[in-house]
RNA sequence: GCGGACGUGGCUCAGUUGGUAGAGCAUCACCUUGCCAAGGUGAGGGUCGCGGGUUCGAGUCCCGUCGUCCGCUCCA
């Protein structure tokens, strides 16, 4: 069974994350900007170690897989092969009586309207399609016309022969890429959940057409150990194949990776078998062969494409909604407990790994402070922070999710040794400065 | 985009029948030999989202606009 959605937990992490440094609305100082937010000091670090711990394992780990990054400026020849200038397109009409809006094409009476039945009342349709377009060069016109990426996915599709020839790479083989897209959505929240400009982590696997069925399967499975393996607990994981009626025009199977979210399941990740749609379609637009020739089996086939394409900024929302904790604290001398908010990431998602806290600001202080941090820095992303009181400094990393703290007191003087506090059992550990590294090392790999 | 609610210092809010803004927390400085927040003293920070209007005078009334949240719609 799953646990209930909690719709409180997510006014408590937007408020962490604007008080901490995880993400500002954009533009703030001007009213705010629909839909686009800035990732502070701290969330740009949660953003990078999502993109890391993704690109680690889908890419670093394996050898079948190889990197890319491609424009996010494109012709319009690109979307047109692909079907996004068609699909992406929806016609919508207002219903001059009630003021409701319709997509044309979901209507089953383009003449009436499903709302206050009021007939011939529709607007004209009007074109509404889901990519950003630009002009290119000085002069506005339809020669320049430039659209921004509505996801990375093409740019794989384009280059399939570059880097099936480079990287001397065959199917089944996959190229994987890391970076933001922009769609003209129609509606945008939940936070970052839904915004015009995104990050898409997408990798796209090419394999025997015969074996599309078994590969669909594998990384429906990969994809969803993912997010347990970086600590997401498992009943707040589910994998939802799609209904045929709401499969994209060029999947044959989709399947979703849905997280809990505190306003109900919703998708961090597809999964989708996109057939040989894409390579064919760029053959024939482009009028290169986009096909492969299987030397052993001495046939020719266009590859089939398994595609785990999973959204970087939702899913470090997730991870951060996953990670809250208030913990009760008892007090000593009290009977009643404070709250204690604890953000327990993945150490491989945690923005920073460790805090060097000098008890006291007092300069004697400081130069073990600075070897400690340069001894560690190199390493670990640190923190460091030499202001008020202790306790409250440990507060601060709880809320930031920082794994450990190492603290510099005044017997570091007499022995070079320094408190490390754990963030979870808040375990002191006596380590000396010289055995530190070990320490760490093997609980932050 | 349409319908509904809302918008006061970083955060949470107070601000009475319109008379030129307050609190707590947070932040910073100094003091505190200090290991799991909220000890002392002091300081900085708001033209009340923005623009216009009514008024002798508006945070408080009206209009517009931007933004947020909830529904319709769409996706990673």
């Amino acid at each position: 069974m799953s646990p209930a959605p909690d719709p409180s937990l997510f006014d408590k992490v937007v408020n962490l994350c604007k008080r901490r440094g995880f993400v500002f609305p954009s533009a703030e100082i001007y009213g705010g900007f629909r839909s686009t937010y800035d990732y502070g000091p701290v969330g740009v670090l949660l953003l990078r170690n999502v993109k890391e711990a993704w690109w680690r394992s889908m890419v670093q780990l394996r050898h079948d897989v190889v990197g890319l990054d491609a424009a996010i400026l494109s012709p319009p020849a690109i979307w047109e092969a692909s079907g996004h200038l068609q699909n992406f397109t929806d016609p919508l009409v207002d219903c001059r009586n009630c003021r409701e809006r319709f997509r044309l094409d979901k209507l089953d009476d383009p003449n009436e309207c499903p709302n206050c039945h009021a007939k011939g009342s529709f607007t004209e349709a009007r074109q509404f399609n889901l990519m950003f377009k630009t002009y290119a060069g000085p002069v506005e016109g339809t020669g320049a016309e430039v659209y921004l990426r509505p996801e990375t996915a093409q740019g794989m599709f384009v280059n399939f022969k570059n880097v099936l020839e480079t990287s001397r790479k065959r199917p089944p083989f996959g190229i994987a890429q890391i970076g933001k897209s922009f769609r003209n959505e129609i509606t945008t929240g939940n936070f970052v959940f839904r915004t015009r400009e995104f990050e898409q982590m997408e990798m796209e696997y090419f394999v025997p057409p015969d074996e599309a069925g078994q590969w669909y399967e594998y990384w429906c499975n990969e994809r969803l150990q993912w997010y347990v393996d970086l600590g997401i607990p498992k009943d707040l994981l589910r994998l939802r194949p799609h209904d045929k009626d709401e499969l994209s025009h060029y999947s044959a199977a989709t399947s979703d990776v849905e997280f809990l979210f505190p306003w109900g399941w919703d998708e961090l990740e597809g999964i989708a078998n996109r057939t040989d749609y894409d390579l064919t379609q760029h053959a024939r637009a482009s009028g290169e062969s986009l096909d492969y020739f299987d030397q052993a089996l001495g046939e020719r086939y266009v590859p089939y494409v398994i595609e785990p394409a999973a959204g970087a900024t939702r899913t470090a929302m997730a991870f951060l909604m996953a990670a809250y904790d208030e913990e009760d604290v008892a007090r000593e001398g009290q009977g009643q407990g404070e709250s204690r908010t604890v953000l327990r990431f993945h150490h491989r998602i945690a923005p920073y790994k460790v805090a060097v806290l000098p008890l006291s600001k007092k300069p004697e202080l400081q130069e073990p402070a600075n070897e400690v941090l340069g001894l560690l820095q190199p390493h670990f992303m640190c923190d460091y922070d030499e202001t008020q009181a202790i306790g409250r400094r440990y507060r601060r990393q709880d809320e930031l999710g920082t794994p450990y703290c190492v603290t510099i007191d005044f017997e570091t003087l007499e022995d070079r040794a320094v408190t490390v506090r754990d963030r979870d059992s808040m375990a002191q550990d006596r380590v000396p400065i010289d055995a530190l590294l070990d320490h760490l090392g093997p609980k932050l790999s």
